[in-house]
RNA sequence: AGCCCCGUGGUGUAGUGGCUAGCAUAAGGGACUCUGGAUCCCUUGACGCCAGUUCGAAUCUGGCCGGGGCUACCA
């Protein structure tokens, strides 16, 4: 990605303005900070590029730390995704993998120096408690009546609270701040809460955790990170963040606040992915319908495509929609340069070339990707009986349709120019068509100079390979149905998938292994599905191609089609 | 309602007081084509509103309107 102008975003600008006052001695670390408690997404994917992005650009570095400060939810098998995800994505956190957890011991020094400055006390008050205490967004809250403990009580609690004395959520940690701030993050949020549970790092050695507050700007100070990028969720928290630091006297890295990223047509919360793929709504946290980085693998995005599309949509405070079609955009562009062709037929109509000998084959040459000649060339076997795609023959062709028709000619790609003289039908469906060729066209072109309208795409019978084939749409119906008023799910897409089970596609393929990338022409991207099998070829369709013809269709507002 | 943040074509962005407000995508049209793909060309289309400062405001100030976030011992 060579040497593009980019436009500085808001937070690339804070950083220049950094490096020319020397605030951090010219010094750019940044930190991508997930919580391992579910998979990567392509909003995770903005925040990758961004961080390491920037980390790159600016000659700095870029950590992968786990936030793994919650035991209840967080788990191995998360963090195992979330490195395959990112290094798939094509970054590299070197040397630097850290984990929250690592920083317990310091975190608890760090929160014995603040009950010793008289900054944080022990509270025994219930959770419904600390929230009825806690007031509204228009009214202050009120002091717990165990505020004023001495910092010698609140020492020997913090230790035995520690030392695991006491059952879950009888007493938590809290700042001492303002109850009464206009700022709800400000009004003594808890700092510890007791949670006797093993966790997956530290085992049964802490019963105590740190909440996100207290030890996000911690793990930042820790590590010397400059610019902490974080969601713009976390705009009120900031104050907190910068108070901890500040009451600590430790080192003091910027918090800076961007939007997170939103798709239509599709969820981004972790919460309901959990439940669609929990709940077997889908397959997986890889069903390639998702908006996982998994998912989007399976798909057969490639990651370029998926980096790209991140720098794309630039980074502001603005919260913004982009329209899944771009990335779908994104996606084509570099499949388009990169992925080799071939043909298949998703839904086969059988083809009998009436003057073509019957044991005859030939073997046609075929470009393997014309956006890119060192790619090549390969062998495609051309035979008495094909088949043809369904909707590239129409009996009673409308206006505009330039496909096959009986008593037309088209192009057989790379074989022969070919006309339909007769149609067989059983019970009134089509199922075969008699055709002859032309045997001066070989190759595809006319001694003669005539033009034809169109060319399609086609499979000997003899040598095709069957394949399933899975095609998907949308997974729900509505543009944004973590939005509407009723359960998202009832938002489904209940066509979101489907798979044909009879395609034939040319013989080469069978060379390809599983997330192979490739175009069949004329209908779209695919890969290889690592379901596949020597026996069983299974076949995921990443994104159609763009359709003129399904355009012209539907303004003609017809719907004629033979699928 | 208290606090915080944000308003530029349909969508996403650039613009940092001064050329006809740029780019991408989408949409419409055309050229070309052995993929109705790709590529190329053209067209439509935006500064939330009202004042103020200024020779001059998308840009600075104030007010209004609109949108978003915040009341977990989640992150």
């Amino acid at each position: 990605m060579a040497s593009e102008e980019r436009a500085k975003d808001f937070i690339r600008e804070i950083i220049d303005e950094d490096i020319r006052t020397g605030k951090y001695g010219g010094r750019v670390h940044t930190r991508f900070p997930p919580e391992p408690n579910g998979y990567l997404h392509i909003g995770h994917a903005k925040s990758i590029c961004l961080n390491f992005g920037i980390a790159e650009e600016y000659g700095g570095k870029c950590n992968l730390r786990f936030d793994d400060t919650n035991p209840l939810s967080e788990g191995k098998e998360y963090v195992n995704s979330i490195m395959e995800d990112i290094r798939w994505l094509g970054f590299d956190w070197e040397d630097r993998l850290f984990f929250a957890s690592d920083y317990f011991d310091k975190m608890y020094e760090y929160a014995v120096q603040l009950v010793k400055a008289g900054k944080a006390y022990v509270d025994d008050l219930s959770a419904e408690e600390i929230s009825e205490y806690r007031g509204t967004l228009t009214k202050p809250g009120k002091e717990s009546p165990y505020r004023n403990r001495s910092i010698e009580e609140n020492l020997e609690l913090l230790e035995r609270m520690k030392a695991g004395e006491f059952g879950d959520g009888e007493k938590v940690l809290r700042a001492k701040i303002d109850m009464s701030h206009p700022n709800m993050n400000m009004r003594d949020p808890v700092m510890y809460r007791i949670i006797h549970a093993s966790h997956y790092r530290t085992g049964d050695k802490w019963c105590i955790y740190p909440t996100y507050d207290w030890a996000h700007g911690l793990e930042d100070s820790i590590e010397g990170i400059t610019h902490s990028i974080c969601t713009l969720e976390f705009e009120n928290h900031r104050p907190l963040y910068d108070w901890f630091l500040d009451e600590l006297g430790i080192y003091h890295p910027q918090q800076i606040e961007f939007a997170r990223l939103n798709l239509t047509y599709t969820v981004m919360s972790k919460r309901m992915l959990k439940e669609l793929v929990e709940g077997g709504y889908v397959n997986g946290w890889d069903d390639p319908r998702l908006p996982t980085i998994s998912g989007m693998r399976r798909r057969g995005y490639p990651p370029a495509a998926i980096r790209n599309f991140c720098n794309r949509i630039g980074v502001s405070k603005v919260n913004s929609t982009i329209p899944f079609e771009f990335l779908e955009h994104c996606v084509r562009e570099e499949l388009n340069k990169t992925a080799p062709r071939f043909m298949g037929v998703l839904n086969p109509l059988r083809v009998v070339i009436e003057n073509y000998p019957e044991d005859k084959v030939e073997e046609m040459e075929a470009i393997n990707n014309p956006e890119d000649p060192s790619a090549g060339t390969r062998k495609v076997p051309f035979s008495k009986i094909l088949y043809i795609e369904r909707d590239d023959f129409m009996e009673n062709p409308p206006k505009k349709f330039y496909r096959l028709a009986p008593g037309r000619e088209v192009r057989f790609r790379y074989a022969y120019l070919v006309t339909c003289t007769d149609v067989v039908k059983e019970n009134g469906k089509v199922v075969e068509l008699r055709c002859t060729v032309d045997p001066e066209t070989r190759g595809g072109n006319a001694p003669d100079g005539r033009k034809v309208k169109s060319t399609i795409h086609w499979v000997s019978a003899a040598h095709a390979i069957d394949a399933e084939v899975r095609l998907y749409d949308k997974l729900f119906t509505v543009e944004d149905p973590a939005g509407e008023k009723e359960d998202f799910k009832n938002f489904l897409n209940p066509e979101s998938l489907k798979v044909l089970s009879s395609c034939k596609v040319e013989p080469s393929v069978k060379n390809l292994k599983p997330f192979d990338r490739f175009q069949f022409e004329r209908l779209g991207y695919f890969c290889i599905d690592p379901d596949s099998s020597p026996d069983n070829l299974v076949i995921n369709r990443t994104v159609k191609l763009r359709d003129t013809w399904e355009k012209i269709r539907s303004k003609q507002g017809s719907t004629f089609s033979n699928a």
